[in-house]
DNA sequence: GTCGGTAGTGTAAACGATTACATTATTTAT
DNA sequence: ATAAATAATGTAATCGTTTACACTACCGAC
């Protein structure tokens, strides 16, 4: 492998002004500069980022942790933080954490022992901030998911906002015997319950029935078969991710009722099939892309300046509505 | 931050012997090893990865090039990497290329300067394996795509095959007039052509159309907004890959014709919609997680002996035929 | 003309591990 | 009892960079 001690031997230099030349930090005569270069191209150099890394104790790349990067919320922020990471030169390492705990610690560790100049992840439910040792040592920006310490930045939806415009939506549209299905992982199944209850509450409604499942089609399909065969059954099915949407809307179709007109099925995010099927479906979409660059930007922030007070941002979601709860 | 040094003072020993007790590859007295391991314990010492490898020169890290992340079938194989991947104790860079060959090559010398232990990938349709200089160097196995060289591990779909299972299909549903899409970006879209043009000529039909075009959503939809408003117009739409099958579905719809009667929809990749839109379409699903353990599998194997004969895996798709292709 | 400052470069010490080689202690073989 | 082999450990070189420190050469100010 040619070395920086092959380049500086080529150009007749020590190794300090080759790396003096191609870290651009320091006052470098025109003509060295030039000969560095030359010699960089002739020989086809490119410098060991390990020991880079290892002498500069940083690296140019971020982490992303993630619950499951099958979720095409998550797969989309993924992207965007991509997107916006390779701009500045970063590149990103993405773990799963499959809402485990014990997984989830692991990979933040791997990624503190990879010396990654920061952390964008979306924490599980039991993650605490206060046990983990490296809080103060790398910069990190939660997504998603909100966590109850003040000096972190974050970057979240305005969950309540979101499902009390979706829920008052499905009001609005005659809708009187709601059931919500939320997910147990995460404090956005919470939040969004929160304003499920909330809109109804405010339109002198009660709930026929609020679960919290697992985020997973099966769930969504199960919990959603049994409302709808009970005899005072639901009219309209409001859930909190795309997972449990498919399961409801896949049971919908199985317990051989009409959607819109026997019962409405509405969700969150923007999918890929949200538009296929038929009726479409109605959705609060997320800012996939901005949440993406905004927590890319925000880490970037609090590396260059690790002891600025930090941010929330949060942002709002947008009703797609559609035909799936287009009315009786 | 403690080091290997803090760790051998605690124990009373040399750096050598913490790293020996640690990395597991010498004799030690047992009451030594007991000695060490409870200094790493008490000052909750991990090894710096960065340090290790560039010593080592090596990284318990390997790459994945995929040309986009937000593909359920590159997510899929993603997923599979990565957990195979995590059973050896390694973790996974995930990198998008756009189809790309620019980006492509940036991110294959990234993987290589980050040391990693191999790199799967799928190449993009200009990669050429004879100009690239860490070809040598770095072990790696091809997925999704072939390659014209057969120094290389790959892992791949009997494409013709499928294709021509799923033509056949179609053809012994009662549909003659056939159009295809297939995506521009890849060798699959060729070979996924063939298999439906050899079905086509065994059955001695002609196809309507064959285009290939860009596999995007859009582009799906407008080539088959075309085709469906031609006096012609096809009664069936085979597509290679998922992207395009969502465009076609789409347009079917828009065009006020009838799945399957008046057209049926045919293509690659199980999505979460596949079940969901009405009438559920018919398509050749992938073992995503058989290929992403295999081509796992064979990196590791590769690293481990670099001098080990290349070995090319096909695997089969399996036909699920469901509403899209019912008869007219 | 001397002094202080800065531009331009080199020397060598880090960074934190692994490992070749050297050394001593302990078995085992004869 | 002694040589030979092996176990157990230490010393120091090494991986490929960055960077603190040292040095020279030149410039402008007084």
């Amino acid at each position: 492998m040619t070395s920086i001690k092959d380049v500086a031997k080529a150009a007749g230099v020590s190794t300090a002004t080759v790396s003096r030349v191609l870290a651009n930090n320091a006052p470098i005569k025109a003509e060295t500069r030039e000969r560095v270069l030359k010699a960089v191209a002739d020989l086809n150099y490119r410098p060991n980022l390990i020991a880079r890394s290892l002498r500069a104790q940083k690296s140019a790349k971020i982490g992303l942790v993630v619950s499951d990067i099958r979720n095409p919320f998550f797969t989309a922020i993924g992207r965007a933080v991509e997107d916006a990471a390779y701009e500045q030169g970063y590149s990103v390492l993405m773990c799963n954490t499959d809402e485990d705990p014990a997984k989830e610690e692991l990979y933040l560790n791997l990624l503190y022992d990879e010396n990654v100049a920061g952390v964008i992840f979306s924490p599980t439910h039991q993650f605490n901030i206060a046990t983990q040792t490296y809080n103060q040592k790398m910069p990190f920006v939660v997504i998603d998911r909100a966590i109850e310490s003040n000096d972190v930045d974050m970057v979240l939806l305005d969950n309540v906002a979101a499902a009390y415009e979706l829920t008052e939506h499905l009001i609005n549209n005659g809708y009187k015997n709601l059931a919500g299905l939320f997910g147990d992982a995460s404090t956005t199944g919470q939040e969004r319950s929160r304003g499920f209850h909330k809109a109804l509450k405010d339109h002198q409604l009660t709930p026929i029935a609020a679960h919290f499942i697992a985020p997973r089609i099966q769930q969504g399909y199960e919990t959603t078969m049994n409302l709808l065969s009970q005899p005072n059954r639901p009219d309209a099915i409001f859930t909190s991710n795309s997972l449990l949407t498919a399961g409801a809307y896949q049971a919908a179709r199985d317990s051989r009722l009409n959607v819109p007109t026997d019962v409405a099925i509405v969700g969150f995010d923007e999918t890929t099939w949200g538009a296929l099927v038929d009726p479409p479906v109605t959705v609060i979409e997320q800012p996939t892309e901005e949440i993406g660059r905004t927590a890319t930007e925000l880490l970037f922030q609090r590396i260059q300046e690790p002891s600025r007070s930090p941010k929330t941002v949060i942002l709002k979601g947008s009703l797609i509505a559609r035909g799936s709860s287009g009315g009786k």
